[in-house]
DNA sequence: CTGAAAGCGCTTACAG
DNA sequence: CTGAAAGCGCTTACAG
């Protein structure tokens, strides 16, 4: 049953032909090479022997392993998903594959994870934990290694990077409430050391003072973009900003989090408390009230990734290229026309 | 910048010492048989150099790759991250990684998957995309690898699984039920060539039968685990059986389509119509109202599944394993007390 | 305790 | 058009 592997020395052995003749017959870019007779016979024997070449050695021969490392913080968290399928489809067209590792937060663990990868010959990397300063990426960059960034990404921006307009997605999100009559916006801001909490806090900002409300509305911190630290941070707003009238939340799991919130005050959405969020991240509509909230490309930024890293692996073409992805607007439940609420 | 990779022989030339010399210190298994005052001056220079041994090159003196392959349908069913997850956590411990496909439905598509993966010298294979009877399983046997299925399994025990006991996660749904006074339940079957859609349609027959309801109650086929086919299969369980009072959704997905198939005919959930899902994937709690569930230990599956393959591949024990989780019954929102309602 | 050598399975420049 | 040879970077049985 477990037949030992077939090499190219094996069917050479058997067609009484040099390995290197097989070799090149195996490769359809050399493969013309051979006289059509010896070819013909090489590729009947090898169909009949299942004969499947070692890429493992021909890594090792030509120094490119067609391994692209994926490093998320966490494959559990919804966004990712469609973020690591856009990137595998595209890379599986050009003959690369995945290695997914999950690494957390934590800078050293992902130093490690980066470092296991490496040593696994990565010809690229892919990093979905890019903070806005990176030592991870630095590290990257000592290394050698073709690197992009997903989603996130870095302050000074040393590597290429596929991440959404952030600026854009809180001006949708703040005029929209506007729109319906709201004048007394909170925004849960995410982590300040990723690029996503940082540009969404400097956006929604922007985007009050565009409408004249930077004094009324206000912001607070939401340490993480959880279903739990979306309820603490509610919770404060609602206390720090009684009048507030609706919440822009970092993320969709956050938003997720206001609803625990309100619900546990007694506290209706829409009537009483507008929630928009962001990511539009899949069944984000099945939850109740539908969450209105801005569409990012996931998938589609998984593919720009991976076309990223491509492009940077066959021209090895220095330049740094920040791609921008437009998100959009999903008007569903959970905002509506605002009615000054009386305090409980 | 882009330093080249340091490698046992150079180390060894700056060192003067003999490559198997350094090699024997890298390895901490052998590193004893080299003299203290060598093997710390090796160290030394490694760590200066960042030296990282080239695991390609191990494995393929070594022949084990310490790859491991999982293959998936697709990430993007809330249902694989956490397996996923459990997966990679416990084969990082024993110093594997994993190479992840998605490789959909299609028998055809997932052996060329396989064909990828065996390529690249894999050591075992995590199947997440088993059916009933499967050619990509046996495709696998011929080819010698080790081979683990996870979520299901196929009818002849050829391999180790790690699955879900589905027989008694459908006894606790109907007992659910009956405890709250439901006589007719409909069960929304998923595919039956897989292992989770037969072993459901079998053990909700089996508990019905047990309550004596096999006469009043039935079955639909949904034929497939999306929320589309839920809406479809629900929408068709109303007009076959008016006088039902309690769906069994195939799994959570099912279940949010028949919550579009409701609302769409006006019907509440819980108060005309009672709705139990499977799975209990991650955020079903969110959903309005909270779906009531059987809740599978979707990340413990995956350690589980990691552990079999691990003990397969160090003992080379070829004894069939099939691991049976022992699923939970989740009472939230959408099952509530029978009240028989006028048919509209 | 350390060295010298063989070999894993490819690819590819060099001959003929 | 085909062959012979070198070498990618390790590991490991064999000497000494």
């Amino acid at each position: 049953m477990k037949q030992k592997r077939m090499t190219l020395k094996g069917l050479a052995g058997i067609l009484g032909v040099h390995p290197s003749t097989v070799g090149r017959v195996m490769d359809p870019q050399t493969r013309h090479m051979v006289g059509e007779e010896v070819r013909q016979r090489v590729l009947k024997e090898a169909a009949r022997h299942g004969y499947r070449p070692n890429k493992l050695a021909a890594a090792m021969r030509t120094g490119r392993s067609k391994l692209v490392g994926v490093m998320l913080p966490d494959i559990t968290n919804p966004v990712f998903p469609p973020m690591v399928l856009g990137i595998e489809d595209e890379l599986r067209k050009h003959g690369y594959v995945v290695l997914m590792s999950n690494a957390g937060d934590d800078k050293s663990q992902q130093r490690y994870v980066v470092d296991q990868l490496l040593a696994r010959q990565v010809d690229a990397l892919i990093l979905a934990t890019a903070t806005r300063e990176d030592p991870v990426i630095t590290h990257c960059l000592e290394a050698g290694v073709a690197v992009v960034t997903v989603n996130r990404n870095e302050d000074d921006g040393r590597v290429s990077s596929v991440a959404n307009d952030e600026a854009l997605g809180m001006r949708l999100s703040v005029e929209h409430l506007v729109a319906l009559g709201h004048r007394r916006l909170v925004h849960l801001v995410g982590p300040q050391q990723v690029s996503t909490g940082h540009l969404r806090k400097v956006g929604f900002e922007e985007a009050l003072a565009a409408h004249g409300l930077a004094g009324e509305s206000g912001v607070v911190d939401c340490l993480a973009y959880t279903r739990e630290a979306g309820k603490l941070a509610c919770d404060q707003a609602l206390e720090r900003y009684p009048g507030l009238t609706a919440i822009v939340a970092g993320n969709d799991l956050v938003a997720i989090g206001c609803y625990d919130s309100l619900r546990a005050r007694g506290l209706r959405c829409p009537e009483d408390v507008s929630v928009i969020g962001h990511n539009d991240m899949p069944f984000i509509d099945a939850v109740h009230p539908p969450l209105t909230t801005i569409r990012i490309g996931l998938h589609e930024m998984g593919i720009q990734a991976a076309q990223l890293i491509l492009r940077r692996l066959q021209q090895d073409a220095p330049g740094v290229m920040e791609v921008r992805l437009r998100p959009e607007l999903v008007i569903r439940g959970s905002t509506g026309p605002c009615a000054t609420r009386s305090v409980p």
